[in-house]
DNA sequence: AATGCGGATGTGATGTTGTAACATTTGTGT
DNA sequence: ACACAAATGTTACAACATCACATCCGCATT
């Protein structure tokens, strides 16, 4: 794993992005609830249009993908969620506690993303750019390409 | 510059590109150059709707969005322009002639991009791809922030 | 010049992703 | 219970992207 600590699953995750929200001061209500959870259900990154779908399945009732954009602006503000540009889709933060520049490599094949921490890497690039004049807030580091399964 | 040749622009740009595209087997039409005009003509990164209009504009009938996906879709194939992930956007290469994974700095104030080659961190990012099984085959290095003359 | 072929473009429809504006409900502190 | 702020619901729409199929154009062959 090469980062310190482990991975938490199910409530156990559940139970740190709530921290992590209101530890950010906002509240954790039943609804932001249920967007974690249907994201954390998904393998790969989600769409807020397919979280939509899984909550309001999961709900019985119909969630506009409004009221879902608002939650994700939120979780990936709070650290709990985070954006893949390249696939405008949506991936759970397994460690809500920590902040990196993160890396995701995306296989282009099956869709499955994993994601990497690299500080050096990162801190290389946000280097790169403070060399040229230009202030880093949010790199994006994903890979297009194939994963193990897929490469074959 | 640090790169071992200077920008070609205007007419010049124009015919490495025309020499870049047929190099790959693809025909320069009238349409095409269009495009390519159209984008190099925009400093910031342009949508395909911007394209669409610049081209609708400088033609004097509607060109279809559509249209213009195709043509950059090629023009990318080809290297004669760029996606900017992150901004949902299209660049001009200046240099249609040599491939490298690129970096871009997106001023979020502006708009301004800038194109950065930096091949060490780039191969970096390949190998670590790699060492984690996955096989790259196109790196997105984006960085969002401010550039030099918003950062202020 | 006529024919036929393939690549390029035109056109309309539609799918997907993302926001805006405003009404309503819910949560929290008093 | 009350009042205020935050959260969510609802509708509409804007922006980005693709599909299917028709048409046109350049070019080689006859």
């Amino acid at each position: 794993m090469g980062h310190g600590h482990h991975e938490p699953e199910g409530d156990a995750l559940m139970g740190a992005a709530q921290a992590a929200l209101e530890g950010a001061g906002e509240q954790w209500t039943v609804m932001r609830a249920g967007v974690f959870a249907a994201l954390s259900g998904f393998v790969k990154p989600a769409s807020a249009y397919d979280i939509a779908e899984a909550v309001s399945r999961a709900e019985g009732r119909r969630i506009a993908a409004n009221s879902i954009y608002r939650i994700l602006d939120l979780f990936v503000a709070a650290n709990l969620a985070q954006r893949v540009e390249s696939a405008n889709a949506y991936v759970v933060n397994a460690h809500p506690g920590c902040r990196h520049d993160c890396i995701f490599l995306v296989c282009d094949a099956c869709g499955k993303t994993t994601h990497l921490d690299d500080d050096r890497l990162t801190s290389d690039l946000r280097k790169t750019a403070l060399t040229a004049g230009f202030t880093p807030e949010r790199p994006v580091v994903e890979v297009r390409g194939r994963c193990a399964a897929c490469a074959g």
